[in-house]
DNA sequence: ACCTGAACACCGTTCAAGT
DNA sequence: ACCTGAACACCGTTCAAGT
């Protein structure tokens, strides 16, 4: 009799890892090139592995920059959680620090940033790949579960929730995108003027642009 | 003695039209094959020239993207524009009516819309191209113009225009994004959910989500 | 000035062949 | 099963050469 030890070696790239290696190099060319930095070939190059490996763990070029969004994605997931757990207080303030750590991603990662959102993922009929999607609702939840406990707290209007969280989320994702863009003045630089601005936006999310009449 | 015209033809291109065949091949290319269709070969090919042509009006492929995203900028402004002719009615129906076409524009064209703000264009450090940065500029001013009249007719809150406006473009941006992006369920393929949908978060935009108190 | 054709390096993808 | 090496089509870019 044999016992079989399930196999987790370190230099695990020939046992299964090269998927997850892949990945990894994936987010490392995007971080050092930006969006065009990314190829196949060059994760390959990276994981060690001729340029025809990676076709035995992703059919195409598509489903490699699929995987990677979807890991990107969970990343900028924990850095929201991070942030909140971080800074703790109420609901709001805890809103405002989700804000912050998304903005946060967003300019420390651009590129990723614009991969996760980046549409070479799912063309205008294909759904989304069922990994990213998840990935996108496991980040949609940790805002509506804040928008959730804002609307018990009293802290927040009594609507749909979603409605509520597409709002907060649209506002904070356009502007880390226009921020990244350059379309702010003076702020993708500065850590300061960043936070100041996405505090006034989400001080607006938060109240209108209306008189308060 | 001999009277100089100055040349118009039809078939201009080889008398400096090029330039503007190869923006509208790039258009074309992005509304029939995506971003990854917009390609220096393709756009020379389809302007009718060989495929080292371009390089005398662009010095490399991103400049040609610099060019194209700036047209398509022009557009969305157009687009913007129509839509609040169209509309009328006061300001705040008029603000509605410049949302709706910014998200309508982004559906209609999304491939030209994220080119737009692709990024590929200006880097970390550079700024961006003067053309587009001017480009941008014009767009701003349409929403600008609207907030300072709703400021000087008491129907906004009597902030620092700039403010307002940027909260008002961040939530429209990233509201476009994320529909097309497919990230806003059965909204995607459908005007009239789309048009709701646009509706219900302008309205948390001008009032806020936090309860009324 | 403006354009061409050949050439180079790089990429995505396929496939017969190796272990 | 997993990986390799050669091969193909495509791309961005350069450059000597043509008019």
């Amino acid at each position: 009799m044999t016992i079989r030890v399930p196999r987790k070696k370190a230099d695990a790239y020939q046992h299964g890892d090269l998927r997850r290696a892949l990945v990894q190099a994936g987010l490392k060319m995007l971080a050092e090139g930006g969006v065009d930095g990314l190829s196949l070939r060059g994760a390959a190059e990276l994981a060690g592995v001729s340029h025809a490996a990676p076709y035995r763990h992703f059919r195409d070029k598509e489903q490699l920059v699929s995987a990677v969004a979807e890991e990107g994605f969970r990343m900028l997931t924990s850095r929201m959680r991070d942030e909140i757990a971080a800074r703790g207080g109420d609901v709001l303030s805890r809103l405002r620090a989700a804000a912050e750590g998304y903005v946060a991603f967003a300019v420390a990662q651009p590129a990723t940033f614009r991969t996760i959102f980046g549409g070479a993922v799912c063309g205008e009929d294909q759904p989304p790949p069922p990994g990213l999607k998840e990935a996108g609702e496991e980040a949609y939840h940790v805002l509506r579960d804040l928008i959730v406990e804002g609307i018990e707290r009293s802290r927040l209007r009594a609507e749909e929730p979603d409605r509520l969280a597409l709002a907060a989320w649209s506002m904070v994702h356009g502007l880390s995108m226009l921020i990244i863009e350059g379309q702010v003045p003076g702020v993708r630089g500065n850590a300061a003027q960043r936070r100041a601005v996405t505090d006034v936006v989400v001080h607006l999310l938060e109240t209108g642009i209306r008189p308060l009449s």
